[in-house]
DNA sequence: AACAGAATTGGCAGCGCTGCCAAAGCGAGA
DNA sequence: TCTCGCTTTGGCAGCGCTGCCAATTCTGTT
C-alpha cells in the first residue's frame, strides 16, 4: 500500500506540454501565471496537469530561475529550541505571514550551541534560501561570515540590544530587565532573588538580568541571592530552584524569574508551602505566556511580542524596511508582584 | 552592512575545481566523500573550498542526483499547529533524530484545516522530499492521492486508530480515552463532564471522547454535561469552560479535559472558587505536559510519547520497519483524580 | 486585401551538480 | 623494459525548469 504508482519517473513539465499539445514554455508561463498566454492554452494546460497529477519540481525551478536574486522560495530559520513555546510562537507568526506567498521555511534547531548554529547556517544556505532568519545577536564569527557571504537578507529576531548583521526585529531585553526591576522596586520590594538559567547559553536572559541588577545597583541594592540551573527550563526546575533559593535566603521578599515557566513553578511552590503571594513573597516572570492570565492570581510578567516578531521578520524579507524594528513589550502588572 | 560581498554570482563547484586545479568530478567526489580520490586531491579541494568560501548548492545536487530515489535530503512535515507544545515536541524528536543525517525538514502548518493540509502537501512535494510526515490519519482524498502518487515514504504520526497510507507511528487515542474513563470509574466518580474542542477539527480528541463515552456507557453511565469550545485551547479556555460547565451542572464530581492546558485552567478555577480537588471535584487531563508534575497536586493525566513519536518517525524514513508502530502511553495517576 | 503592431508561442541554452564512462596514472610482476 | 590490473581522474550529458529570442498568429486598420 506504500505510495508507489510508477516507481520510476515522476511527471515532468515536458510530459504536461506533450499532453496539452503546447510547448514547454507555455506550460511554464501558465503554471506561474507569468507572461501572456491564451485562455485556450491555459485551459489545456490545466486539464493536462489535472489528468497527469503533475507536481512542479521546485528544485529545478529554483535552479533555473536566475541563480541569484530570483529566489528559491525557501527561507532558512535557525531557532535555539523547540522545547520552549516561545520559539514555536515565533515560527507561528512567521509561517502565518509567509502563508500565501509561496515561500516555505526550513527550520534548524541549534540547542543554544553556537557551533551547531554555524553548521545549521551552512546547511541551510546550501538550499539557497532567499533569506536567513537567526535568533538573537550573538553568533560565532563563522556564522557571521557565512551569512554575509551568502548575499541574502539576514534577519536576527528577538533581541535588539546590539549590532545586527543586516536586519534586526525584536525588543530590548535590557529594557525588559530594567522595567522588571523598576516595577519590583516601585512596589517596595527590596530583598530580591533571581532564578534563571546559565547565562552562557541563555544570552538574552543574561542581558535581562544584567539590566535588572544595574537598576538595583542604582537604588543601592543588589540581588540577595540567585539560583542558576542548567538545562531546559520548566515549571519543575522553577519550583526546585525556588525552594532551594528560599531555603538559603528565607528573608527574600521577591523573586525575579528568567521566564514564566519557572515562575509558575515558583508559584506552585508557594502554594504548596502556604506562602502568601505577593504578601509574603512576590513573583515576577517573563514572556507573558497564555496561562499566566488564567491563574487565580495573574502572574506579574512582561509580555513579549513573539508572534509580531515572526510576522515582522517575514515582512522584512520582501520589503525594504528599516534595519532595526523594535516592537517593544508590555509589562503585565498581574497580581503576584 | 548587508551581507553582499559579490552581489552577483556565488562560488560554484566549477570555481572550486579551477582554484584547486582538478576536475569538477573530483571536487564532487571529495566533497561527498564518495568514490575514490587521492589524498593530494582531497587536500587541494579542501583548501580551495576554504579559500573561496564555497557553499554547495543542494538544489542542483538534488536535481542532478538521479531524480527518484537518490533523495533530496529534505523531509516534508505537516503539523496542525504550532500553538500547542505537543507538535513542537514532535518536531523536536524528529529534528533530533534527523540531526547528523544531513536531512532537513520543511514544515507546514495546516491549522487543522484539511484543505490547507492538501495545499501544503502539494507545496512540500514540489521540493521532492524523501519522505512526507503527516499528523493523524484523517486527510482529504486529494491529500491521500498526492501522497500516494509522490512515490515517497509517508509517515502518519500520533494516531494509530485506523488505516494509514504507508507507515503509522503513534499510540491509540481510543485506548487513551478508554483508560481515562476506566481510571475515573475505578476511583468512584460517576457524575462526569467533558471540556474540549470542536471534534470536527480536533479529530483525535473526538476519538478519545468517543472511547471515553463508550466505557461510561458500558457502566451504564453517560456524560452529565459537556462544554465544547472553538479555537485554540488554552488554560483560559479551560478555566472559562470549567466555570460554565460547573454552573450548568453543579453536581459534577469529575471533569475530563481534552488536554492538560485546559485542565490547568480547570484547576485554576477550582483554586479560585475554593473547590477541593479531587474531593469536591476531580480533574483529568491529557498529554502529560511538563508542568503537570510540578503542580502542588500533580495532575492526573495521560502522558503521550511525543518525542519518541518524532524519533520513531525519523527512523521510519531510512529503515524498513513495520507499517505500524504503537508507542503506547502512560497513565499518570497524579493527585487530581 | 494588405499591413503594422500586439499578443502568443516554441526552441533552446544553461542553472550547478552528479553519474557514467573512457582515459590516464601507477605499481608490480614477467 | 613491457604489460596487466587497479586506482584516480576529467569530460560530458542531462536532471526539470526558466529566460531569452525569434517565429508565428492574431487584431484592427486603411
Amino acid at each position: 500500500m506504500a505510495g508507489f504508482d510508477p516507481p520510476g519517473r515522476l511527471v515532468t513539465l515536458t510530459d504536461v506540454a506533450r499532453e496539452a499539445g503546447v510547448g514547454e514554455s507555455t506550460v511554464s508561463r501558465v503554471l506561474r501565471n507569468h507572461g501572456s498566454y491564451s485562455k485556450r492554452a491555459g485551459e489545456r494546460v490545466a486539464e493536462a496537469v489535472a489528468r497527469l497529477g503533475y507536481v512542479p519540481n521546485r528544485l529545478a525551478g529554483s535552479l533555473a530561475g536566475g541563480g541569484a536574486g530570483t529566489g528559491s522560495g525557501l527561507v532558512g530559520v535557525v531557532i535555539p529550541s523547540l522545547a520552549n513555546i516561545v520559539f514555536p510562537d515565533l515560527l507561528r507568526g512567521l509561517t502565518a505571514a509567509l502563508d500565501g506567498t509561496g515561500m516555505q521555511s526550513v527550520v534548524g534547531v541549534s540547542e543554544y550551541d553556537p557551533d551547531r548554529e554555524e553548521a545549521l547556517v551552512a546547511a541551510l544556505l546550501s538550499w539557497r534560501p532567499e533569506a536567513l532568519l537567526l535568533t538573537g545577536l550573538e553568533h560565532s564569527p563563522g556564522t557571521v561570515s557565512l551569512a554575509r557571504a551568502a548575499g541574502v537578507r539576514v534577519v536576527e529576531m528577538i533581541d535588539t540590544d546590539g549590532e545586527g548583521i543586516d536586519r534586526v526585529v525584536g525588543f530590548s531585553n535590557r529594557a525588559a530587565g530594567e522595567a522588571s526591576a523598576r516595577h519590583l522596586l516601585a512596589r517596595g520590594y527590596r530583598r530580591i532573588g533571581y532564578i534563571g538559567l546559565d547565562p552562557g547559553s541563555d544570552r538574552r536572559g543574561g542581558k535581562r538580568l544584567a539590566a535588572f541588577e544595574a537598576v538595583l545597583a542604582e537604588a543601592g541594592l543588589s540581588l540577595v541571592g540567585r539560583e542558576v540551573r542548567e538545562g531546559r527550563s520548566s515549571a519543575a526546575m522553577g519550583r526546585a530552584g525556588f525552594e532551594a533559593l528560599l531555603a538559603r535566603h528565607p528573608d527574600l521578599d521577591a523573586v525575579y524569574f528568567a521566564n514564566d515557566d519557572m515562575a509558575l513553578g515558583g508559584w506552585f511552590a508557594c502554594l504548596a508551602a502556604g506562602l502568601a503571594v505577593p504578601e509574603r513573597i512576590a513573583l515576577f516572570g517573563f514572556n507573558g505566556l497564555d496561562f499566566t492570565e488564567a491563574m487565580p492570581q495573574p502572574l506579574s510578567t512582561i509580555r513579549t511580542p513573539r508572534l509580531a516578531i515572526g510576522r515582522a521578520a517575514a515582512a522584512c524579507l520582501t520589503g525594504d524596511g528599516p534595519a532595526r524594528i523594535d516592537l517593544g513589550f508590555d509589562l503585565i502588572e498581574g497580581a503576584t508582584a
